[in-house]
DNA sequence: GAGTGGTCTAGACCACCAA
DNA sequence: TGGTGGTCTAGACCACTCA
């Protein structure tokens, strides 16, 4: 660890150096979601810097909700799994704001190749093995989304139908404590559309009733995408609530 | 300035106390929009803290965007004007990404009383005197949205359509160099929604088809609501682009 | 009581900017 | 050259957790 300040021209602060560096044990797997990470001063020592800089690192990485600091207990891995709102990524709720029992239905689990679509959104080679899921989320009982999902198959090696319907929680809790792939961001595009025949059956509605499509791609550590997945969603009774900044 | 570590049962970090010190700087207009605020060295006497102090707290107001750090000049009262993105808000996007031309033009603009439901929104009192604005935006010389927007009459005093029509930027530069109230965070609410004949004539489009209805109430300093708006925007051709973290 | 994260200070030095 | 923010260190002490 060189504190390079004018030597280089792409100079960059120790903290940020530290936080790569740690980022890198997140992505070998040498903390697994879930884990402690070693003590602020022991990755300062390991890693020849102050308590202080480490700190900073650790800052950032608590920002961005891949570490969860606890004082007294120590820094952890954060996870899917621990979250008191099980679904971080679903933002639809009701309108008067009520809990709502979820639940889910497989209704595919195949293995497929990318098309050049799928490929560019995963940075996946065109004919690349992948598995689409499709399946419908249910709220108190009512069919309100219809999911589309697809993932590259070699991360998620032996993911299977019968695997999903028994982990009847998030698909991302899944692929955390199956795979040890955490997502840690995602962008997603809204649009409102109408409702074609098929998935206007399979949610029991009309036709073109509108609904809100969702598509999202996820990503893991390092920022590489690994999850597609398109959510249509019914609104008259929900919405999907955001917050600008 | 009083470091009353376990005195008090409702203990409060020091630079969270001088966060909310300069924010009421900021609500009492000490600094205005575009303003630079004094230094680092100059605050911490101020407050009799250290720099470092001071500096955590500029951290959390530069995190949140309230204030802006500029290397060797200064720190800055962040304003909508300077935001390359003249439309921090503005989340519609092009689906090939394209830069587009913005327009928008008054359809109406009246003074009114708050109803119940707007009261709540804004945290007035019903029948206080309100604002509405509905105007539409163009992109590219098609219009995509139609805007219906409350604010509370007092505080933006004076405020008319000619105003409105005059300044051709975003709302919210207006609100900032005219009124000095800058807003900070915004929450929003998406669903799809069918197009009724009124708006369906507005947006030049058919009857029924589906619209993503963005209801948003936006805060300033010290969270406090201060604009109610509803827009329905055509998305055939846009999404609305979010990420979740 | 030992160990962890959280706060606060003081001081050194670097990078950027403007006059 | 002087002033500003940015980084880094070292050390003190507080708050929380657990054995």
């Amino acid at each position: 660890m060189i504190n390079n300040f004018d030597a280089s021209p792409n100079y960059k602060p120790l903290y940020e150096q530290i936080k790569v560096l740690i980022t890198q044990s997140l992505i070998q797997g040498e903390w697994r979601p879930g884990d402690a990470i070693p003590s602020e001063f022991d990755l300062a020592s390991r890693f020849k810097v102050s308590q202080g800089t480490v700190r900073k690192a650790i800052d950032a990485l608590a920002n961005e909700r891949i570490l969860i600091r606890k004082q007294g207990k120590g820094t952890f891995v954060a996870t899917h799994e621990e979250e008191k709102i099980q679904l971080r990524f679903l933002r639809l709720t009701a309108e008067d704001g009520r809990k709502e029992h979820l639940k889910n239905t497989l209704l595919s689990f195949t293995r497929a190749k990318a098309d050049k679509e799928i490929s560019n959104c995963l940075d996946l080679k065109v004919g690349t093995a992948i598995y689409e899921i499709k399946r419908l989320l249910t709220f108190s009982n009512r069919p309100l989304i219809y999911d589309h999902i697809v993932v590259p198959a070699s991360p998620f090696k032996g993911l299977n139908g019968q695997k999903i319907i028994e982990k009847q929680g998030s698909l991302y809790s899944l692929y955390e404590t199956q795979y040890g792939i955490r997502m840690i961001r995602a962008e997603e595009r809204l649009k409102a559309v109408s409702a074609d025949a098929k998935i206007a059956r399979a949610l029991n509605i009309k036709d073109k009733e509108p609904l809100l499509s969702i598509e999202r791609v996820s990503f893991t550590y390092g920022d590489k995408p690994m999850e597609w997945r398109l959510g249509l969603c019914i609104t008259d009774n929900h919405h999907y609530r955001n917050e600008l900044e």
